[in-house]
DNA sequence: CATCCGACAATTT
DNA sequence: AAATTGTCGGATG
C-alpha cells in the first residue's frame, strides 16, 4: 500500500462507528497488513500481548480500555514486559473518545480525540514500512488533503462530464485552484472572521446538495468584484464579507460544477482540514496526481525533494547570495546593493510543475532579504522580492494553475514569517492579476519571450501558435541589468521512448546543428534551449538531468553542440539514486548539471562518498563526462585505433528466443534424438560467463538445416523462432530471418578459443569481467567476444586502466558498467607494442587464469567479489597492472585520477593526429 | 549490418 | 523491502 490507501484507509475507519474489539486489527488492517497476519493475531498464534490487547511483533502493541483509561492503559503498554520483548515501535490506546499513542524509539507522542486520529497518519507510516522518505512523514497534511481532493474531483467530473473536456479542463482546474486558495484563505486570516468558506456553504447551501454550485458561484463572484461594484453586480449579503481577490485567480468564469449529496460532503470534509500546514512546495509536487489518471496512485512520482531542489538552487545562485550577505557584514550601503541585486533576479523553471523549484527559490531568496532588511532595522518592510520573478512553463494546465497558487500562498507564509501576521494579512488582497506561469511545450515556446533579456521587447512568440495561447504570458516586464536562472527538472525520456510529437521537439531544435540528434534523451532539449537562451543574455541553468546524457553516445552528440555556444559547465553533481515518493523506490540514477556563458575561473564537482555525504571539489574544468579533466568528448569508432584485436559483437538471437533453452533440456533432447547432440551448443552471454552458468542453443550451419529440421524438438523450435520473426510485422530484417529459422541473425564462432566480455556488470568488481572459453562455446548478444584473439588483448581488458577507461566514456545501466566496443575498446589508446611487451602481458593473462583455476570451481562472480577476492587472483591482477603500466609510463600509475589523465591525453593526441593526417 | 539504451526489471538477500 | 545486478527488444546510425 502505498501512503495515500493507507490515509483513505485509515480515515473509512475512522468514520465507522467505534469498536473496541475489532480496532486493533481494522487498525492494522489498515496500514496494509495482509488478512493472514490478521488471522494469525486474531487466533492469538502471533500475538504477544501480555495484557489482553494486541501485539505484532517488532511493530505495535494496542489495547482498547474503558471511557477514560486511555491514559493509564498507554503507561501500562509502555511498562509492559512484552512491548520490550517483541520490540515494538508503537504503542496505542484509546477508548473510542480519547486516542493516544507513542513512539517508543524517538519518544515522539500523540493525545487526540478519537475521530482526529487519522491526521496523525504520518506519524504511523513506519508501520507499513514506509521510513525512508522523512518528507512523507512531515508532510501528512499535503497527503491527506492530495487524496481528498482527488476524490472531490473524481466525484465531481462523474456529474459533471462535461466539465472534463478539453473544452472546460482549464475551467475545472481553475474551480480547484479556487477552492484550495478559499480554504487556505479562511484558515490562516487572510480572509477576515465572518468570511468563513466551508462555514458559508454548510450553512447556505441546502443539505440535498441541489445549490451547492449556486452557492459556491456567488462566493467566487463576490471575490471578483470590487466592494463599490459589489451592490450593482447583485451580490448576495451573506457573500460580503467575502474579500475582492482577483489575481486572474478568480476572473473568467465564476460558473461551480453540480455538486452531489457525495461531493458536497468531500468539499466540507476538506474544508475542515487545517489549511495552515500546507507546504506549497511538497503539497504541489503532490497535488498534480489529483487531475491526472496517469499520476492517479503513483502519487509523487516526480516529487523533487527540497535537499536535491538545493542541489540545484544552491551552487547555481544562492550560496553567492550567501556569500554576499556574509561579506555585506552590517554594512548598509551592501546590503542594500545585495536587495537591489534579489529584486532584479528572475528564477525561470522551463519545466515548472506545480513550480516546486521556484517555491522553493522564492522561498531561499526571502529568507536571504528579511536577514538583510533585520540588519537593516527594516524588520517589516515590505518585499522587493516579486512574484512576476519567478516564472515557469509547464505542458499540463492543471499543475500551471497549482504552480501560481503555489507561489501566492508561499508568498503569504513568508510575509507571515518574516514580517509578521499583520503586515502580511493588510498588504496581501487584492492579488497581482498577472499570469507568469505559461502553459504550453517548453521545447516549442521561444523563452525569451517569458524571460524577455534586458533592454529589449521581445514579443511572446511560439514556435507552434497552436499549442501555444498568444494571451497567457503577455507579461511585459523588462529586467534592467538582472540576473537570469534557469533551473528545474525537466522530464527524462530515452530515444526510443519518445513519441512522435517528442520527436519532432527534438528534430526543432538540433536538426542542422548536429548530427544523430535522434538518440538524444528528451531533456537534451532543455539544455541547448538553455544554451541559447544565454547566448543572447547573461544566464546560467542547471537541470536535474538522466546522467545518460553525461555517458556514452549522447556525450559527443549533445555536447560539443553545446560547448559550442561558448557554454561550460560551471557546477555539477555526479550520479545519485534518484527518490520519490513510492514505496519502491525504483526509477533512474541522475546528475545536476549548471551550464553558462560567463566567467567562473572555479568550477564545483560534487560527489558523494562512499559512505553518502557530499563532497564539493573545486576545478579548473568539467567535461562532459562529469570529470574533473579537460573537455573531451569520446567518438565511437567502428574499427579498433591502436591494434588491439577486433571486438565483435556477439550473436543476436533476434526474436530466436526458441532458439535458446536451458542445459538439461538439451540433455533431454539429446536423450531423445542423440543426432541433435551435433546441433546443440553451449550458449554465453553475460550472466551465464560470470556465473559459469551457460545455457544452451541449436547451432546449424546451412548446410544441416534439413537434417537438423527433421529432428522433431528441434523442428518445434525452428518454427516457433519462424512464427515469432514473422510476428514482428514492422521489421523487416526480422521478415527476412524468418526464411533462416535455424539460425541466429549473426552465426559467428571461433576457431580456437575466444574472450568473453559482459556487456553489462556489476561495478562492485574491481576489474572487469573477461575470460576464455574454447571454440564451441556461443556468444550470445549480451557480451562481446574476441575471437581466437591474442590473449594480451585480455591484459589490457583486465587491467585497471581499461576499467578507467570503460568506467568513464561508455555508457552506464545506473551506475552499472555497460561494456561497448565502439566506444570503449575501439578508443582506448594503446601505445604500439613490441613483441616482448605482447609476451610479458600473455604470460600475465595466463597467470590471472592460473590463478582462477585454483579456485576451481569458483565463478567470476564469486572470484571477483570484493570482499572474498582471492589473494593469488589480485597479486596476478597486480602484476598485469604493473607491466602494463610500465609501457605506458615507465612506473606504477599513484591513482585512477592520473590513469584518466594520461589516457585523455593520449586519446586527444591520437584523434588530433587523424585530423592532420585528413588534411596532409 | 551492428549496437546502445532503458523516470528499468528481475532476482537475491 | 532493500539491495544487487544484468535481460531483451528494436530503433537508430
Amino acid at each position: 500500500m502505498n501512503a495515500v490507501e493507507i490515509e483513505e484507509a485509515i480515515t473509512a475507519l475512522a468514520d465507522q462507528p467505534y469498536d473496541a474489539a475489532e480496532f486493533p486489527f481494522a487498525f492494522l488492517l489498515a496500514f496494509g497488513n495482509k488478512d493472514t497476519t490478521i488471522k494469525r493475531l486474531r487466533a492469538g498464534s502471533s500475538n504477544k500481548s501480555d495484557l489482553g490487547g494486541v501485539l505484532q511483533a517488532n511493530n505495535i502493541h494496542i489495547k482498547t480500555c474503558a471511557e477514560g483509561q486511555a491514559n493509564a492503559t498507554l503507561a501500562a503498554l509502555r511498562d509492559s514486559p512484552a512491548t520490550a520483548r517483541a520490540k515494538a515501535k508503537f504503542i496505542l490506546a484509546t477508548d473510542g473518545t480519547e486516542f493516544q499513542a507513542e513512539d517508543l524509539t524517538s519518544g515522539e507522542a500523540i493525545i487526540c480525540a478519537y475521530a482526529d486520529f487519522p491526521n496523525h497518519f504520518g506519524f504511523f507510516l513506519p508501520l507499513a514500512g514506509i521510513t525512508t522518505v522523512r518528507a512523507i512523514r512531515e508532510s501528512a497534511f499535503d497527503i491527506r488533503a492530495t487524496s481528498r481532493l482527488n476524490r472531490l474531483y473524481v466525484e465531481l467530473l462523474k456529474d459533471n462530464p462535461d466539465w472534463g473536456t478539453a473544452a472546460r479542463r482549464h475551467d475545472m482546474n481553475q474551480f480547484m485552484a479556487r477552492l484550495i486558495f478559499c480554504f487556505f484563505a479562511e484558515d490562516t486570516g487572510i480572509f477576515s472572521g465572518d468570511a468563513t468558506f466551508t462555514r458559508t456553504i454548510d450553512t447556505m447551501s441546502a443539505r440535498d446538495s441541489s445549490n451547492t454550485h449556486e452557492v459556491i458561484g456567488a462566493l467566487f463572484h463576490a471575490m471578483n468584484t470590487r466592494p463599490e461594484d459589489r451592490t450593482a453586480e447583485g451580490i448576495p449579503r451573506w457573500a460580503d464579507p467575502f474579500p475582492y481577490v482577483n489575481g486572474e485567480l478568480f476572473s473568467g468564469t465564476t460558473e461551480a460544477p453540480r455538486f452531489s449529496k457525495i461531493a458536497r460532503s468531500y468539499l466540507l470534509t476538506i474544508g475542515g482540514l487545517d489549511w495552515t500546514q500546507v507546504n506549497p512546495d511538497i503539497f504541489g509536487s503532490m497535488i498534480q496526481a489529483v487531475a491526472d489518471e496517469d499520476e492517479r496512485g503513483a502519487l509523487g512520482m516526480h516529487y523533487t525533494s527540497v535537499p536535491n531542489i538545493l542541489k540545484v538552487l544552491n551552487p547555481l545562485f544562492l550560496d553567492d547570495l550567501r556569500a554576499a550577505l556574509e561579506e555585506a557584514r552590517d554594512n548598509g550601503r551592501k546590503l542594500l546593493n545585495l536587495r537591489n541585486r534579489m529584486a532584479r533576479i528572475r528564477v525561470f523553471d522551463p519545466a515548472c510543475g506545480s513550480g516546486n523549484f521556484l517555491v522553493i527559490a522564492y522561498k531561499e531568496l526571502r529568507a536571504i532579504e528579511a536577514q538583510i532588511n533585520a540588519r537593516r532595522g527594516e524588520a517589516d518592510r515590505r518585499s522587493e522580492i516579486t512574484l512576476t520573478n519567478f516564472r515557469g512553463i509547464e505542458l499540463k494546465d492543471f499543475p500551471a494553475t497549482i504552480a501560481r497558487l503555489a507561489l501566492i500562498i508561499a508568498e503569504y507564509q513568508c510575509d507571515v514569517l518574516h514580517r509578521g501576521q499583520r503586515e502580511a494579512t493588510r498588504d496581501f488582497l487584492p492579488l497581482d492579476s498577472k499570469n507568469w506561469i505559461t502553459c504550453g511545450n517548453a521545447l516549442r515556446l521561444d523563452w525569451l519571450s517569458i524571460c524577455p533579456p534586458t533592454g529589449t521587447g521581445v514579443k511572446l512568440r511560439g514556435d507552434d501558435l497552436f499549442s501555444t495561447p498568444l494571451d497567457q504570458a503577455e507579461v511585459d516586464f523588462e529586467n534592467e541589468g538582472g540576473e537570469t536562472y534557469i533551473c528545474g527538472n525537466p522530464p527524462y525520456l530515452g530515444s526510443k521512448w519518445q513519441s512522435l510529437e517528442q520527436k519532432g521537439d527534438l528534430k526543432n531544435i538540433f536538426d542542422g546543428r548536429c548530427k544523430n540528434w535522434k538518440s538524444l534523451d528528451y531533456v537534451a532539449g532543455w539544455f541547448m534551449k538553455a544554451a541559447d537562451f544565454g547566448s543572447h543574455t547573461p544566464a546560467a541553468a542547471a537541470f536535474v538531468s538522466t546522467n545518460s546524457i553525461c555517458q556514452g553516445q549522447q556525450v559527443p552528440i549533445l555536447w560539443p553542440t553545446i560547448f559550442g555556444t561558448g557554454h561550460h559547465i560551471l557546477f555539477a553533481h555526479t550520479s545519485f539514486k534518484w527518490a520519490n515518493l513510492a514505496s519502491h523506490n525504483a526509477g533512474v540514477t541522475v546528475v545536476i548539471v549548471g551550464i553558462t556563458s560567463g566567467p567562473s575561473p572555479i568550477r564545483s564537482l560534487f560527489l558523494l562518498s562512499d559512505d553518502g555525504e557530499t563532497i564539493r571539489r573545486e576545478t579548473a574544468n568539467i567535461n562532459a563526462y562529469l570529470v574533473a579533466a579537460p573537455n573531451v568528448e569520446v567518438q565511437g569508432k567502428s574499427r579498433p585505433m591502436s591494434g588491439q584485436a577486433v571486438m565483435q559483437f556477439g550473436n543476436h538471437p533476434y526474436y530466436g528466443a526458441p532458439l535458446i533453452f536451458s542445459v538439461e533440456e538439451g540433455r533431454r533432447i539429446v536423450a531423445g534424438f542423440p543426432q541433435a547432440a551435433d546441433f546443440i551448443r553451449p550458449l554465453y552471454g553475460s550472466q551465464e560467463f560470470i556465473n559459469a552458468a551457460p545455457r544452451a542453443c541449436l547451432w546449424i550451419a546451412d548446410e544441416n538445416a534439413e537434417a537438423a529440421a527433421a529432428i522433431p524438438p528441434i523442428a518445434e523450435r525452428l518454427k516457433a523462432t519462424a512464427a515469432s520473426r514473422r510476428a514482428a510485422i514492422r521489421d523487416k530484417a526480422a521478415q527476412k530471418l524468418a526464411e533462416t529459422p535455424y539460425r541466429f541473425r549473426d552465426q559467428t564462432t571461433a576457431e580456437g578459443h575466444v574472450l568473453v566480455v559482459p556487456r553489462v556488470s556489476s561495478e562492485n568488481r574491481p576489474f572487469l569481467p573477461i575470460g576464455l572459453l574454447n571454440a564451441a562455446a556461443i556468444i550470445q548478444d549480451q557480451a562481446f567476444a574476441l575471437y581466437d584473439a591474442p590473449l594480451w588483448n585480455m591484459a589490457l581488458i583486465a587491467s585497471r586502466l581499461h576499467l578507467v577507461w570503460i568506467a568513464t566514456v561508455c555508457g552506464k545501466l545506473e551506475t552499472r558498467y555497460r561494456y561497448s566496443n565502439t566506444l570503449g575498446w575501439n578508443t582506448f589508446p594503446v601505445p604500439p607494442l613490441t613483441e616482448k611487451q605482447k609476451s610479458d602481458l600473455v604470460a600475465c593473462a595466463v597467470s590471472i587464469l592460473l590463478a582462477r583455476e585454483a579456485h576451481f570451481p569458483a565463478t567470476i562472480a564469486d572470484l571477483y567479489d570484493p570482499e572474498t577476492m582471492p589473494d593469488n587472483l589480485r597479486a596476478a591482477h597486480d602484476r598485469n597492472d604493473e607491466t602494463l603500466e610500465r609501457i605506458y609510463i615507465g612506473r606504477r600509475f599513484r591513482n585512477d585520477t592520473e590513469r584518466l589523465e594520461k589516457l585523455f591525453e593520449m586519446y586527444t593526441k591520437m584523434t588530433s593526429k587523424k585530423v592532420g593526417d585528413a588534411r596532409a
